[in-house]
RNA sequence: GGAGGAGUGCCCGAGUGGCUAAAGGGGACGGGCUGUAAACCCGUUGGCGUACGCCUACGUUGGUUCGAAUCCAACCUCCUCCA
């Protein structure tokens, strides 16, 4: 591998998050010089961004660092036409108010990895839709429109998976492409933006960009992108028993958070300490080393690291206190998940398999019953043998709690008030 | 506009009149083994009632039948070929 000699290129090589790059060389050598800038779209079909943009956020965080300017690009413009990149099959389209609340609850996460302002290196926040909004369609066509090959369009791999797989492509889904390239010149006209990053789905729609802008400005632009993760054992990241891993705490708890990157599969512990840490690489090198239980030690930095960056370092502190708590010790964490119920509901009598739906373990009744018959319930750490068995307040401990366990990882404690 | 094909549970996919809450696989959840890992083995996987029960479900709406995912009609959506 050839060594770079600027910073950033060199640490984001080590730390691997390049997959490929138009001319890694040139922008290593550009990166030398001057302060680059770039930027990565986000979508905002959803209220919060969850693990899978974490490599992104992460690769903007490193290139600040490293004395350069981040762009978040908030794509509250194309989110209203929808990439088709990776999918199967259309999404449902978003009204302008969720897609308003969404990038409204997707904006806090940034504030956290990155410094915003006015400075040469600070991150700054466009929306797309202020400029795509009002596209003069005739006008667009015929200044964009020609740059583009349907020929060419058509060999793209979000385009020829669903041509392949004969699932639909509307024509509103086909204009994605075009859109997201003339982003691209949009910024690099506005903010001086030199590059685009984005994970390696999104190289078709980053070559796009860099070639329109070339033919009407001829500028030479750079795109790179990060590789697609996925756990070692093939899943893809950034789901887990409740769903998926959202950065904001609203919607994942801290403490959840934390568990997540607490079960890390052994073979990717170096690779996400790495991509989603700021630990020095020999640090690293020694914490990926370990064997055995060991390695376990490296999954709880790993897990307490992540979430500091995320969610603060008390907040990963707690979170590490209660898996410790709970986890090696048996007892009680502060930041378990909590129920409340009623005095006067727990005291008269409530079977079993009906709390552990109430505190939220189960679906349904049925789900529920089915969970404790097959020897997944516990309360307070002891195995349910009578799914129908009646709870009281005389079930509860010490603390005054019941303590509901599904499996071995999830715990509701159940606090009467 | 014409001809043909398809639409099944979270996903893929079998099923062409009753034995079908619907084979099989994947995923998910639980158990075992371990290290809160992976791999592997076992179990579960529509809702409600502890059970024989009831309800909801095979694109939508009607119909035939003692009985329909399965037959018929219309409609919707998608695919292929033709214009």
């Amino acid at each position: 591998m050839t060594s770079h000699r600027s910073d950033f290129i060199r640490t984001l090589t080590e730390r691997g998050y390049l997959h490929q790059c138009t001319d890694i060389d040139a922008l290593d050598a550009k990166a030398m010089e001057k302060t680059i800038t770039a930027y990565i779209g986000f979508d905002c079909t959803a209220p919060s961004l969850h693990a899978g943009s974490l490599v992104s956020i992460m690769l903007l965080r490193l290139m600040q660092k490293n004395g350069h300017k981040p762009i978040v690009l908030m794509g509250g413009g194309t989110t209203k036409v929808g990439d088709p990149s990776g999918k199967d099959e259309s999404r449902q389209l978003l009204d302008d108010d969720s897609i308003a609340a969404n990038m409204a609850g997707i904006k806090d996460v940034f504030s956290k990895f990155l410094t915003f302002g006015d400075g040469p290196t600070d991150a700054i926040m466009v929306n797309n839709d202020d400029w795509l909004n009002d596209i003069q369609y005739i006008e667009f066509l015929r200044d964009f429109g020609r740059h583009f090959s349907v020929n060419r369009m058509l060999g793209f791999e979000s385009v020829k998976l669903r041509l392949e797989r004969e699932h639909n492509l509307s024509f509103l889904e086909f204009n994605y492409m075009i859109l997201q390239a003339y982003d691209f010149l949009e910024l690099s006209r506005r903010h001086g933006c030199s590059l685009q990053m984005g994970g390696s789905d999104q190289w078709g729609n980053i070559i796009n960009g860099i070639d329109l802008t070339r033919r009407i400005d001829a500028k030479e632009l750079f795109g790179l992108t990060t590789p697609l993760l996925t756990t070692s054992s093939g899943a893809k990241m950034g789901k887990s028993v409740g769903g998926a891993i959202w950065l904001n705490a609203d919607m994942l708890s801290p403490y959840d958070y934390w568990q997540y990157w607490r079960n890390t599969e052994d073979a990717d512990v170096g690779r996400f300490l790495r991509l989603f840490t700021e630990l020095p690489l020999d640090e690293i090198a020694k914490l990926e080393s370990l064997e055995g239980t060991e390695l376990n030690e490296a999954k709880k930095r790993l897990a307490t690291e992540v979430t500091t960056l995320c969610h603060g370092a008390d907040a990963a502190a707690e979170a590490a206190e209660t898996a410790k708590k709970t986890f090696e010790e048996g007892g009680l964490g502060d930041d378990l998940p909590t129920y409340e119920i009623s005095k006067a509901d727990l005291d008269s009598g409530i079977q079993a398999f009906e709390l552990f739906k109430q505190a939220g373990l189960a679906n349904s009744n049925g789900e529920a019953r089915r969970l404790i018959k097959g020897g997944g319930g516990r309360i307070n750490d002891e195995k349910i043998s009578d799914e129908t068995q009646t709870l009281t307040s005389a079930d509860a401990n010490a603390d005054g709690v019941i303590k509901l366990s599904s499996g071995k990882k999830r715990h509701v404690v159940v606090t009467p008030v």
